[in-house]
DNA sequence: TTGCAACTACGAACTGCTTCGTATATATTT
DNA sequence: AAATATATACGAAGCAGTTCGTAGTTGCAA
């Protein structure tokens, strides 16, 4: 899969939280929560260079085409962690956590959440 | 403090790894484990903008200038992570560690310094 | 039906990063 | 001393991503 660049990836974001939108919808939530607004044919500019890419699927049978993720989000974070893990990380995942886990201030719940995953994971670990 | 690109972040890994160096034994190394050979020259102009920034230092009493990373390497990755988690996972770190734990085949000995870990920021969310 | 509002399409400018050729200076070898 | 090898410096080209103006189209309202 084509990585997608860092607008690509806001605009992604914006559709895999709302579903399928309209252009003007999406670049309204995009200037929502920004400091710096954007212009409309700006991000409908990107939403075509996006749909040739094959990141967005879109609608054509209205005037104002719908635009949908067409790639999934849990995938397309694991490739950019991919990337990432590689490039800053000499391709150590667990560098990185590590790193993470002392930087961040994680609630009671999420180190929970993680001591579940690596419970799991040792389980695994053990059976197979 | 300015992110490194990816050139340079390669730089400073080669510098991290190996302490103060030529532009050319950096050249070397950078093509040791490539598939694309880069020219020298490359090397050495991004060494140039990257003293301009101030992510190396330069040692020019001898002929052969020798670089040194001017930034420490677990503030730069502090740096990017955060950059990172921000553009692709919404600024949750926890949603990134599950992601990059779901991901990667940790061993028993990785998956124990986690959990070491887990416990100390527990201790420290209790006494704290 | 004329005019206004909203949409898509497209070209082009601008930016940051990368890459390398070439010019020039400085050692080293013959 | 001349030739060769090895440095640095610098300009410029190329590329990807971003941004937006403007042209042209379509629907809607006056």
């Amino acid at each position: 899969m084509q990585a997608p660049t860092e607008s690509e990836l806001a605009i992604l974001q914006v559709l895999w939280d709302e579903g399928p939108l309209t252009v003007r919808r999406v670049n309204e939530r995009l200037n929502d929560d920004a400091e710096r607004s954007i212009g409309y044919t700006t991000t409908l500019k990107i939403m075509q260079l996006m749909a040739d890419k094959g990141l967005v699927n879109r609608d054509v049978s209205n005037r104002s085409h719908v635009y949908a993720a067409a790639v999934a989000q849990e995938r397309t974070q694991k490739n950019l962690l991919r990337r990432f893990v590689d490039k800053a990380f000499g391709g150590s995942r667990t560098q990185l956590v590590l790193r993470a886990l002392g930087e961040s201030n994680p609630s009671a719940e999420e180190l929970q959440a993680i001591k579940q995953l690596i419970e799991q994971l040792e389980k695994g670990k053990r059976n197979g």
